[in-house]
DNA sequence: TTGCAAATGCAACACTGTTGCAAATATTGG
DNA sequence: CCAATATTTGCAACAGTGTTGCATTTGCAA
């Protein structure tokens, strides 16, 4: 396992406190974080400077960026996929968390007359196995 | 079909003037509307008042509440959400169109035990045919 | 028609996220 | 190691979204 600066080295991008700090915090964690969860857990961190190091990272590849049911981002280490165009992802509305699905994306619908496809995109979406536990 | 204050009443609400105005433009609308979408349309509405409003439609059963990728929450009206759940949805990227397609919607992917299911959505993006023309 | 619970309007507030700008700093190359 | 420079940081101010408290109005049923 690679410490966490020579991932942001590795990722092109340069090592500073903060990303340091932030991206080990995500790497560490349960569960995706918001904004709100990383400034209680580092609490000598600037409030903008963070939303800056969550974008970098997200920029970078490093973190996935996902909106939870109360319309928070919260974000998570991607670590170490790069090849994330392969597959379906499922999305937990409860805790924001993306998760890799053996599914295969599906083969492009056909079109009206003119129509020019630009992507198609599956959004999965529920309650991951952890949450719903939690609420039964 | 039913006129909009008989659905107030059906749903065991009171029919208030905003309440009809917001539910009518819910069921116009051929996209979920945030609520900026409806304060632009319904401007001389109080902004707490359309927020409650909303959120009154949404406990009846009347209206579905999401949130979409900017973290906004955007409401649906229950009957239309029905109505359009039979086949995807194409989103042109130039106009903001949205187009019904005959395509059915995908079937849902195996998940990893514990997982629960909300929902599965396509998005079907690119250029519709009028853009297209346009823009060769 | 009247009484009352529910809905409204308004002001104030909390939270989330962004922008502009000056000061600090990580990297590069000598 | 030092200096040059492109990024990054810290701070202040701001914008958008959504909530709460409270006095007033109103839908609706008795
Ligand atoms: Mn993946
Ligand atoms: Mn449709
Ligand atoms: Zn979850
Ligand atoms: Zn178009």
């Amino acid at each position: 396992m690679s410490a966490t600066p020579d991932l942001l080295r590795a990722a092109g991008v340069k090592v500073t406190p903060g990303r340091v700090r932030v991206l080990a915090a995500l790497l560490a964690a349960a569960q995706p974080l918001s904004h709100a969860d990383l400034e209680a857990q580092l609490p000598d961190a600037d409030r903008v400077t963070l939303y800056r190091v969550l974008d970098s990272l997200v920029a970078c590849g490093l973190a996935l960026k996902a909106v939870d049911a109360r319309g928070v981002f919260r974000f998570s280490a991607s670590a170490t996929q790069r090849e994330h165009g392969g597959h379906v992802h499922f999305r937990c509305t409860d805790c924001g968390g993306v998760f890799c699905l053996k599914t295969s994306p599906p083969p492009p619908p056909k079109l009206p007359r003119g129509f020019r496809l630009g992507a198609v995109e599956m959004d999965v979406h529920g309650t991951c196995a952890q949450c719903a536990r939690r609420t039964p």
